[in-house]
DNA sequence: TTATTCATGTAATTTGTTACATGATTCT
DNA sequence: AGAATCATGTAACAAATTACATGAATAA
């Protein structure tokens, strides 16, 4: 999740790995975050794979190596947001994504919302299946984890639902502020 | 989470390596499934520990290693059924406290389950705040993810609400039928 | 007899965190 | 002058995954 977080931030601009450090504790703190170790080999390593262009800060400051996402570094970033998520890692996996959605054009981005909540309700049909396939009873405790799951599924898939839904009207909205709107 | 996911299976009786493995992807396959390359080490090194003990399959068997959980096993199995969650990390380990807390006293359940929803609304109080340290106005997808942050602590919260208001009204049951009720 | 399942284990690799090392610049 | 913050990086350690290696027992 590393590298396409440092993509997605530089999609925005060009910056630091200080600079990425602080935007995280600030913006994406709740559910991803990274540490220098993590952060400046990434950097480094995309440098050498071409994704990011590494550039010394304007003139007479100190020692800041400002990078910038490159066309590849782009492309990168795209297709990570639109490849098949694997809803099971939990929600900071969803969030990740949906965090840097603004970097695809408004019709992808509804795509990858609609393809969260697919895989979403998949998830969940193979939870209710799952239950079936437990030999003993189990106990009340672990019954309820079973329901939660179940339940949990359930909230994401009408949480993503609506969001598609803000989305589309939002696009709607934009557009018809775009060209003077028809009728009425 | 493993050793700890692994002393709660064996709390229910003694297990193999591989039984383990097929309990895993039977019934907590959908928050955490553990490697033979984590468990056997893990085994292994609990033994050294003194948290659980190995001994032979009955008689005729293949090759089968066979561990029970010891009384230093089940001492830290509660404590870290008791021990404050990290929240934060997501349901899986949220998930895995739960579907063992049959191993510990109904009250002592009880405690940690409201445990766990107080951490849910710290987190999200801690959200609310952090909402409001953002420096520029986020765009539509990254105001989104706060909001979901904002409502799945909230989703948490209720459920883990409604699951201690159930566990203590399943203790109150039962006691009821240890002893005849009176009145009524 | 041959494939599958039972069964245990190790080695290489991946991925990341924590702590350390270093030093410039700005604020008090 | 001294403290705090800016800024980059590395080394040691931790935790797990994947793939490999091995072989017995059972079902086809």
């Amino acid at each position: 999740m590393t590298d396409f977080t440092i993509l997605g931030f530089l999609a925005y601009g060009p910056k630091s790995g200080y600079d990425i450090k602080r935007l995280m504790a600030m913006s994406t703190a709740h559910f991803y975050q990274a540490s220098y170790g993590s952060i400046y080999p990434a950097l480094g390593r995309m440098e050498k794979e071409g994704l990011v262009a590494a550039g010394r800060a304007d003139g007479s400051r100190r020692l800041r190596r400002v990078y910038e996402i490159l066309p590849a570094g782009r492309a990168a970033l795209a297709q990570w947001l639109g490849s098949p998520l694997d809803i099971a890692k939990g929600p900071a996996f969803l969030l990740a994504r949906l965090f840097f959605l603004g970097c695809l054009a408004p019709g992808e981005a509804s795509e990858a919302i609609q393809g969260f909540k697919d895989a979403a309700g998949k998830r969940r049909a193979w939870l209710e299946g799952a239950t079936e396939g437990l030999p003993q009873q189990p106990d009340f405790f672990q019954a309820s984890t079973q329901r939660f799951g179940l339940e949990y599924y359930a909230f994401l898939e009408s949480w993503l639902d609506r969001l598609g839904k803000d989305a589309a009207g939002r696009r709607k909205r934009s557009s018809a502020k775009a060209k003077p709107k028809e009728g009425s």
